[in-house]
DNA sequence: CTGAATCCAAGGGGATACTG
DNA sequence: CAGTATCCCCTTGGATTCAG
């Protein structure tokens, strides 16, 4: 589906019909975007991709995250099927989060996003260096 | 870098230390992911993927996009080396956008999540039902 | 035509305290 | 240990108006 071409290219034909309407499709595909977007997720995706983890170690080993979002981006990625939570009926209660199959893929594929964002950072970092310029050129403090 | 096994593959050994941290690269990567999760940013880079626009041509190609929200991704974009802003300065005003180099390296990995995204749709819509439908019986109206 | 400025509502997300 | 419940701030983003 949605054949490209090489690196750099830029004129399509093809994509983001996709993005433009706003038919079931669409909207739910911008969901994933969101979903990407959001502060914890693929953090934690990535964290569980690594290997499953109970709650506090994945709070140990995310710094940063509070006990909320952490709970509410689990609970959100378990809902869309990227994660599955056993609870293990015992005391003290512990509860396992692995990533699914289905998250699995997802990894996969988001990771290549991170590897762009890795390779790239220099030239995102010059090109706001240089707009960054300009603009105080042009509005002089 | 990063290897990667096979699709589905819930096991890996290499992923993001790039999030678990907060260096300076990291810190940039995660920007790359807010980006992505802006709610104009990747359908603004689809559409001008497909051809450049000058700025209302671009407005009307996506549908519900207000003017402030459009300009102010464009300006995002072009900050960030995504996109080149040409005014030409006749009257009335003529601008120009179009995707640079950089851009249409960023669109073609992004499409790849927009594929997963297509592809999996159904997966993830039905774990959703499932899961309210859990929740439902777990706490009945 | 291409914006900038202002106003405002909704939600994301942090800090903290409490619970089974 | 693994959460829930509150409070509250700040950002995102839409509507509208003004300007070159």
């Amino acid at each position: 589906m949605a054949a490209r071409s090489s690196d750099g290219d830029t004129r399509r034909e093809w994509v983001p019909a996709v993005l433009a309407a706003r038919d079931d499709t669409t909207c739910r595909v911008r969901e994933v975007l969101d979903r990407v977007g959001e502060k914890w997720a693929v953090t934690v995706i990535a964290e569980l991709g690594r290997k499953p983890r109970r709650y506090n170690e994945l709070r140990r080993a995310i710094p940063g995250v509070s006990q909320r979002m952490l709970t509410a981006t689990l609970r959100g990625l378990e809902r869309d099927g990227l994660v599955r939570r056993t609870v293990h009926p015992v005391v003290p209660p512990r509860v396992d989060y692995e990533l699914t199959p289905l998250g699995g893929t997802l990894l996969n594929t988001v990771s290549a996003l991170l590897d762009w964002a890795v390779e790239h950072i220099d030239d995102v970092d010059g090109a706001r260096a240089e707009y960054d310029g300009r603009q105080e050129v042009a509005a002089p403090g």
